[in-house]
DNA sequence: TTGAAAAAATGACAACTATCAAGTTTTTCT
DNA sequence: AGAAAAACTTGATAGTTGTCATTTTTTCAA
């Protein structure tokens, strides 16, 4: 399944770079990357960092997927987002110097490589191109999350989940959407007996369908429109 | 009540700035802005800037306070941040180069002064202090937006309505709040009713107290123990 | 100052959603 | 392979919260 379980991804070879932030590097500041950074193989539900720890670089996700979520006053997770190969994590707090807010953790086995904090902040010094890619980034996500909080507020839970399906259809396409219940109702918020009747109801709608624990979308229009705007 | 309705204000003995992400400009570049930024007095309920409009450039808030908000698909509210003297509003989507994804609004009279995007961007290039600073309030916020998220998902309206109160008295202080039933709802992310018998709960409570539409909040603990951490 | 409009407040009610409890299926580990 | 644990599913129930209707208070401008 995972056929790269043991090799070293090199950052000149790595396919999971083209789509990154890292992919305007010239190959002096690629090769300097490859001396600096480690890579690891991670098992399923592995951590990468704690809520309340202290940032000491940024990982790189060569393959995989990773759960970024925040604990609520009963230790419930909620999922903020879920970042695939390609993804950079963990850069937010790097530049805040405060400790993490969230916590990152792998929702299966992955790849992933490491470049340490002053290395990172190094190559953004000197790089004009990767400095306006993490701004713009940033500036991306800070609008995503308007969105989520607008969409948390104001639509009931089948809206929500709507919503949720077809932006996981785009991580983990072209597989189905393979993410425990528990995962699911927190990513959506909500409990995770509404979120399973909830995907019931779809699934007698014809909307979806699911093989054991992963979900094929059938009638994207549907939930298109179920999700409103 | 605004004592400098209709003075220009100068960047260099702008009070606000003294707290604001410009502090670190140097004289020349102080001088440099005031020549290019301009300065407006705004009437209360104005828009800053719309939903799905091109950003120009960037607000600075010398006096007043703006709700920036987005809205849901019944036109709905929902109130993101409420920012007051010393902020900036209106950069995020300038690095973006997408469009506002949220609208800003002032909630009383106030004075803001404009500064253009390619302005801004220049003193971004050539100020490495201007341009962590930013980077670093960008991290900030997406901080903030994922206790803001996990908050709605996870928290009573009570405990939200609690929580959002003490964030409110920071905003206004030392003043007491002020600010529309309605607006309050669509901070909290309920709905107008709901919050005032909520509102009610803790006049009774003794938490708050309300004269006409202003609110000071009386046990600061108390709230502090429903918003839970 | 006064009347109209906007905002705030109250009541009644329905419904969505969380919680608890119990059963079933799937996965994991030896 | 088989047992134990974890994950998933279903049912019953109660409570929070949104909606609609109506009244009261406040604001604002003529």
């Amino acid at each position: 399944m995972l056929d790269k379980s043991h090799k070293y991804v090199t950052c000149s070879t790595c396919m999971s770079r083209s789509s990154s932030l890292l992919v305007g590097l010239c190959s002096d500041e690629v090769s300097n990357l490859e001396d600096h950074k480690s890579c690891n193989h991670y098992k399923k539900n592995q951590s990468l960092f704690l809520e309340g720890s202290f940032p000491r670089g940024v990982f790189c996700i060569n393959q995989g997927k990773i759960k970024v979520f925040k604990r609520g006053d009963e230790g419930k997770e909620q999922i903020i987002h879920i970042a695939k190969e390609g993804e950079m994590v963990g850069f937010r707090a790097m530049f805040s110097g405060d400790p993490y807010n969230v916590a990152a953790e792998t929702l299966e086995e992955s790849n992933i490589c490491f470049i340490a904090k002053d290395d990172f902040l190094n190559m953004m010094d000197t790089n004009i191109t990767l400095r306006n890619g993490i701004i713009k980034e940033l500036s991306k996500e800070l609008s995503d999350r308007a969105s989520f909080i607008t969409n948390m507020a104001q639509k009931s839970v089948r809206e929500r989940l709507a919503f949720s399906l077809i932006l996981l259809k785009t991580v983990y396409q072209p597989e189905p959407i393979n993410l425990s219940r528990e995962d699911m109702a927190n990513f959506v918020g909500t409990a995770t007996e509404t979120l399973i009747r909830l995907l019931k109801d779809f699934k007698e709608e014809g909307i979806i369908e699911v093989h054991i624990r992963k979900l094929t979308i059938l009638n994207l229009d549907r939930l298109i429109s179920i999700a409103g705007k």
